[in-house]
RNA sequence: GGCCCGUUGGUCAAGAGGUUAAGACAUCGCCCUUUCACGGCGGAAUCAUGGGUUCGAUUCCCGUACGGGUCACCA
């Protein structure tokens, strides 16, 4: 057979030859300890925690190694392109602080960062393979090939396109002119010089040794529609993108032989892989892999619609990507997490359950160490977008909305309060503060007599000028004089003494100033609303205990 | 089913041929405390299983079970 020739019919469109390519794609100037890593999502419009979770790896490992991080789309399969896809990849990894350094929407000299931009370059590649006599014409039909996989099934073979399966790895040239002429649609494979029986062990970055078998399988490298396979786009684009370090998910080590053939088939020097760990959950009982379609707590905007902080959310994923990380963000709590020394030897090999109790308390300790104005901010924003009709009550006056802020933070006292967890629990925890939002239950503790008399006494030695220790030293008075202990521990310890403590003392006036029993501390709260709402909030309980 | 990978408390996990088998979240108890939160102290809780190898194995080897991945002209 003239491979030449038919490499000539197949690929009458190429024109350029592999040497053009490696004059416009150059080797990378980079140090010899420069990672050069990428996420490649498929335009499908949905990145999720997993496509994070990777991403974070990828932009970590490269920004410590002085390398490059890219965003290249694979947009091969034109049936799950989603229009918009690309923005939303962008806007949902900046909104995580993932920056790229070349990529897609961002430009670059290894470009073009979509692969259906790329299709000369894949054809040219192909046809060397054609040449070579690595790669044919198929024509087989879909029918046809699943009743092959039938035969195979049933003799307990594996499936594929192989050995004695593989029909149209020897037709003539004669035959393919033909079929071509007719106007037969037709794809390219991979003529496979590989043997199931041969093992060899590969080292990934992660997982350590993995023996795998060669490959033997004639896969398809270029679709009906002249578009390559991810597996073709993969070697072509990471050879000539100057990858060296492909992390992705470990669904991807089936396939690997494939990858490595394509690699020394086409005479490129393969990168390391670090295939990751998948994210999982319970089900059922059952531990599975988190499924785009059934789980909403995989999708990004969930997150962000909930309000949790980008870096709460970082932080929590890099627990679960270094092992080491933990111990280093509980002793520097408030250092960025950039500064924490990443590590691909430190990934876990099975899958992490997501556990969202953890990442709450992450939640809660990352915002304890923010800012009140960026607490703020970060707040003001999450209302804009997802809770709009409060803006206007919560937002009129933003000095007071950073009084509440700084309070349930504990701003100013030795140890900070970690009462938020996202901005929608925030949202929730500020009611009270708002007239227009509060609406009291009046669970009083104590019976109506009591808690009227302890309001009435309260209300005729209240001043909003009081410091804490004054307006406590009053409640303390009070308590004592209606017969409650001062000090919880003398209560303790004689409870039949007394009435009860002086805390619940400070209950009855806390449910009826806040309509709840448990907020920071009163005083400031009462200072926060302002004399006349405190007072009206307590001649209003004393109504109703009326 | 074939092939590959894995299995340390409820969860995330460190770990090494000999350890009282770290730590974190959750949980329970106590302390602190105007409630809550924070913080402090303490408790309960783990090496899937059967065989080897070894003076000794949770750690090494083999099998079993269980879990995961994959077997497309999807990525």
């Amino acid at each position: 057979m003239d491979y030449n020739k038919l490499a000539d019919i197949l690929f009458c469109d190429v024109t350029k030859t592999p040497e053009d390519y490696n004059a416009l794609y150059p080797a990378r100037n980079l140090p010899e300890s420069a990672e050069v890593t990428r996420i490649a999502p498929s335009p499908t419009g949905f990145i999720h925690l997993g496509n994070l979770f990777g991403a974070l790896a990828d932009e970590r490992i490269a920004k410590l190694s002085d390398g490059v991080f890219y965003l290249r789309i694979e947009d091969t399969d034109e049936k799950r392109k989603v229009e918009g896809a690309v923005e939303a990849v962008l806007d949902s990894l900046g909104y995580f602080g993932l920056k790229f350094d070349e990529g897609a929407e961002i430009g670059g000299n290894y470009g073009p960062y979509y692969q259906r931009q790329r299709a000369d370059l894949y054809r040219t590649f192909a046809k060397e393979l054609v040449k070579k006599g690595l790669a044919y014409p198929c024509f087989c039909t879909e029918e046809e090939l699943s009743a092959v996989r039938e035969i195979q099934q049933e003799n307990k073979e594996n499936t594929g396109y192989w050995g004695k399966y593989a029909k149209c790895r020897n037709l003539s040239l004669e035959e393919i002119e033909r079929k071509i002429s007719e106007g037969a649609p037709y794809v390219l494979r991979l003529r496979s010089p590989g043997n199931v029986e041969n093992k060899f062990t590969f080292e990934d970055e992660i997982k350590g040794k993995i023996t795998v078998c060669e490959n033997d399988l004639d896969i398809v490298i270029l679709k009906r529609d002249g578009i390559p396979t991810y597996h073709f786009a993969h070697v072509i684009d990471d050879h000539f993108m100057g990858t060296t370090l492909v992390v992705r998910g470990e669904e991807w080590v089936a396939t690997l032989p494939i990858h490595l053939q394509l690699f020394e088939l086409l005479g490129f020097e393969r990168p390391k892989y670090a295939h990751t760990a998948q994210l999982m959950k319970i089900d059922n009982g059952k531990k599975r892999k988190l499924s785009k379609r059934h789980d909403p707590e995989l999708s990004l905007e969930y997150y962000k619609s909930l309000g949790y902080h980008p870096t709460a959310v970082k932080t929590y994923l890099m627990t679960l990507l270094n092992s080491n990380f933990e111990e280093w963000f509980l002793a520097n709590p408030e250092k960025p997490l950039e500064e924490f020394e990443f590590s691909v030897s430190k990934m876990g090999q099975s899958g992490a359950l997501f556990d969202t109790m953890k990442l709450d308390d992450i939640s809660k300790t990352v915002i304890s160490n923010m800012e009140a104005d960026d607490v703020l901010s970060f707040y003001e924003n999450w209302v804009k977008e997802y809770a709009s009709d409060d803006y206007d009550v919560i937002f009129a006056d933003k000095a007071f909305i950073k009084k509440i802020i700084e309070l349930q933070m504990a701003i100013g006292s030795k140890k900070r309060r970690k009462d938020f967890i996202c901005a929608k629990q925030m949202h929730g925890l500020f009611g009270y503060y708002f007239t227009q939002y509060f609406k009291p239950t009046y669970d009083f503790k104590l019976d109506s007599e009591m808690s009227r008399t302890i309001l009435e006494k309260f209300i005729a030695v209240y001043n909003i000028a009081d410091d804490n220790e004054t307006w406590f030293n009053k409640v303390k008075e009070i308590a004592s004089e209606l017969g409650f202990a001062v000090k919880m521990g003398d209560y303790k310890k004689n409870p039949d003494a007394y009435k009860g403590f002086v805390g619940d003392v400070a209950e009855i006036i806390r449910v009826a100033v806040t309509g709840i029993k448990n907020t920071p501390d009163l005083c400031t709260i009462m200072q926060i609303i302002g004399e006349d709402e405190s007072r009206k909030r307590i001649a209003d309980a004393i109504n109703h205990l009326s």
